[in-house]
DNA sequence: ACGGCAGTGGACTGTCAAGTCCACTACTCG
DNA sequence: CGAGTAGTGGACTTGACAGTCCACTGCCGT
């Protein structure tokens, strides 16, 4: 019914003026939302950000939701690509440690919280087509995660009866809560112990612990 | 500057009934924002629901973040109550895989995110006058399991060099992602994992382990 | 039985945001 | 160099929402 039609947002016949201009809107938009959330960001405040003009915003976005979910794609591109290398090498558990201290350190720098799961939480009830693209997102970022638990069951530094996708997804969990504790806070503590809990749960894992099995 | 005095929200001399009209109005209020957000809620949405009038909702609350802050102040208490009598006691391991099941249940009766959750989210970073109550709220949540795992430790039942306000910290950041992912992907998954790779977690701290690393 | 105040009804105002429209500019291609 | 189209500017319309105002009602004490 609705979004049948799921490349119908990329316009077509874009300039390479066009595609600049496209590019600078959906930058200051996902600023701006990251920073007041979506109800909290008029087309007006984008307009002013990227001194651009009411008719530009409807040349490039059929209409508001529109946008959101382009700065929506762009954040989860942002979100993977904030983690690189660590997260593509979280093959073994000093590994898991140092992407988990680049979380922190990227908390750090201003403790606003995981832009996905803001988005998350503002649009998960209301705009199913942003929900979508959001699950996509996560499911990305807890694949790449997997493939790292399972490169470790491979290796033998995890037990082999673990499930890699149900850990990488259990984690990920851990690094929103500590994310969304840490922006209501405004500490790093809640992130740095989500983190220490959940990695100590896969070190309790790891074959040498596991060699006499603790069953459930 | 703005919030000096806390207390100012609490309007005197209010009668029988018109304690009970405040009442309605806030639980409305509250199920609205839990559904819809604070920005999407309108206080023609609250007056519509409640069957009242605009001076009344005015009457009551000098404004919209004044009816807000009233409206948090009930989800913490509705969030905290609806985990007894589980919460009160995590005080073994059983204990608190309980109260990880009863907040597995209450998810899956409407996956809607935590109130809390979801409103620390998006007033974090605009209101700190909610933001502080929210903090509150979860300070409560926190040191409730706290003292379970203080507990725990005071029996033997956890390794003595574990902080449990830590720990706590760490649970309810596993529980608040947790809710918000299976929010996003409506589904009781993430929660689950969340809690188990967290309560896991904890297995491993218990003194058996801590001691010897054995199964249970 | 009345005076006064808590409680109520609902019209009204001002503001702000989404979305529309049309005129204009500038690039590109023949 | 001229026509057509991508790109741009900004005024305008429409609707929704927070907040105001004043008239009214019903309870309560004396």
């Amino acid at each position: 019914m609705q979004a049948a039609d799921t490349s119908s947002d990329v316009r077509p016949a874009l300039t390479a003026r066009g595609r600049a201009t496209r590019e600078r809107i959906v930058v200051a938009a996902a600023a701006l939302v990251h920073e007041h959330g979506v109800a909290g960001t008029s087309l007006d405040d984008v307009r002013a950000a990227t001194a651009t003009s009411k008719s530009q915003l409807y040349h490039y976005f059929v209409d508001k939701p529109a946008l959101v979910r382009a700065v929506i794609d762009r954040q989860v591109e942002q979100v993977l690509a904030a983690q690189q290398p660590e997260l593509d090498q979280v093959d073994s558990l000093a590994g898991l440690r140092r992407w988990g201290d680049r979380l922190v350190a990227l908390n750090s720098v201003a403790a606003s919280g995981c832009p996905l799961g803001r988005l998350a939480s503002e649009l998960a009830d209301s705009d199913p087509a942003a929900r979508a693209a959001l699950m996509v997102g996560f499911a990305r970022w807890q694949d790449r995660l997997a493939v790292g638990l399972e490169s470790m069951r491979v290796h033998g530094a995890l037990a082999p009866d673990v499930d890699p996708q149900a850990l990488a997804l259990g984690l990920l969990a851990a690094v929103q809560g500590g994310l969304l504790l840490a922006q209501a806070t405004r500490t790093a503590a809640p992130l740095r112990l989500a983190l220490d809990l959940a990695l100590d749960s896969l070190e309790a894992k790891t074959l040498a612990h596991a060699a006499a099995p603790a069953g459930r």
